[in-house]
DNA sequence: GTCTATACTCGGATAGAC
DNA sequence: GTCTATCCGAGTATAGAC
């Protein structure tokens, strides 16, 4: 999520000011991932991406601006991500292996920080914040690709698959996050990926 | 978790002041679980207790201090919870179900608020406060209550069980309260009762 | 033990020079 | 567009009267 893809010029960062404002988003999108939105400073942010802490103010009017601008940036890049799975793997159920095996890349930070989705969408709900259905969408995101993976592959009813699947990912992945376990996080996504292939392969339901 | 129980008076919490006390506790424990712990001011609790805001620096030293409290009052209310059960039913089955009934009795709350340990794990861990440990025991507690009765079922490996049952509730949770959807909840929680039934039938592992 | 007043710090936001 | 200085409010914590 944190890795930043090549082009993530988005319709109002052209111009001259695009390096400096996506060094802030970039840097925000890191800090709110490991402190949580609330927790980070405009300070923290700041100092981390190199750029007075005045200065950005030009790029947000406000923390609420800034977040809003971080939501879009992960949500392009998880955009790309999703692209490149579906030109990479032509086939639906390679698609979907290779997502189930990638959320789990970042094992280190997951553990450390919890899944980036997830815990934002905790947040923000849990604060009421207006921004939470912009954190929800990332999460329907990609919910709704799995989905299309599962009807291509004419699952009886793709979504409710799909749904389960993401509720034991997040599942597996709040827990190694609680509990600070590697192995918690290694070996229950290894099962939800047993458990994907024995549903497609017809051995379960 | 917020109910109180009848008696609930730890060990140093005796004597005339210990009503007060309690108030606070209570009041904290609540806000805490609706908006979060760093988003929870002294000013919130002091206006929710309807005790002056200095006044509860002569129960608690600090934040930190509060939140020790109110995290060892969860666990005296989880406590008693877990312990009703055992006297209410003979069977650890009936034990089991019981409890992954009443997990989303709250069902508003949970949608609204989330699970109040999981989000409390979650937000703890995020910011490495130096107390998540003790709100991760608040998680083995239950989960080792779980593996206890699978243990008395004769089950292989209750604590793996115990594990993924805790990982499937957790998912559950947080996909209803990210998405505000008491369906998802329901249905989702029904959706682990009938598993766990055909586990412990033997009709699937 | 209870409560008021206040000190101190930090974070979000603004003004305005350059 | 860039950056410094600063205001203001909020929040934790303390001092001290009663």
């Amino acid at each position: 999520m944190t890795e930043a893809i090549a082009n993530n010029t988005s319709a109002d960062a052209v111009g001259r000011g695009a390096e400096n404002r996506e060094r802030i988003v970039a840097a925000a999108d890191r800090l709110f991932y490991e402190r949580g939105f609330q927790a980070t400073s405009f300070s923290d942010i700041a100092d981390a991406a190199g750029v007075p802490k005045g200065n950005f103010y030009y790029y947000f009017k406000t923390k609420d601006a800034l977040l809003e601008g971080v939501i879009d940036w992960r949500r392009n890049c998880l955009k790309a991500l999703l692209d490149n799975l579906n030109r990479t793997y032509d086939n639906p159920r390679e698609r979907l292996m290779a997502l189930l095996q990638g959320l789990c890349a970042g094992e280190d930070d997951i553990v450390r920080y919890g899944c980036p989705m997830g815990t934002l969408s905790a947040e923000l709900c849990k604060s009421g914040h207006p921004l939470r259905e912009r954190a929800q969408a990332l999460l329907e995101m990609i919910r709704d690709w799995i989905a299309t993976q599962l009807q291509l592959m004419g699952q009886d009813d793709p979504l409710e698959l799909a749904r389960e699947i993401q509720t034991r990912s997040q599942g597996v992945t709040l827990l190694a996050h609680a509990y600070g376990d590697h192995g918690m996080l290694s070996e229950g996504m290894a099962r939800v990926r047993r458990w994907v292939e024995s549903v497609l392969d017809g051995r379960s339901h």
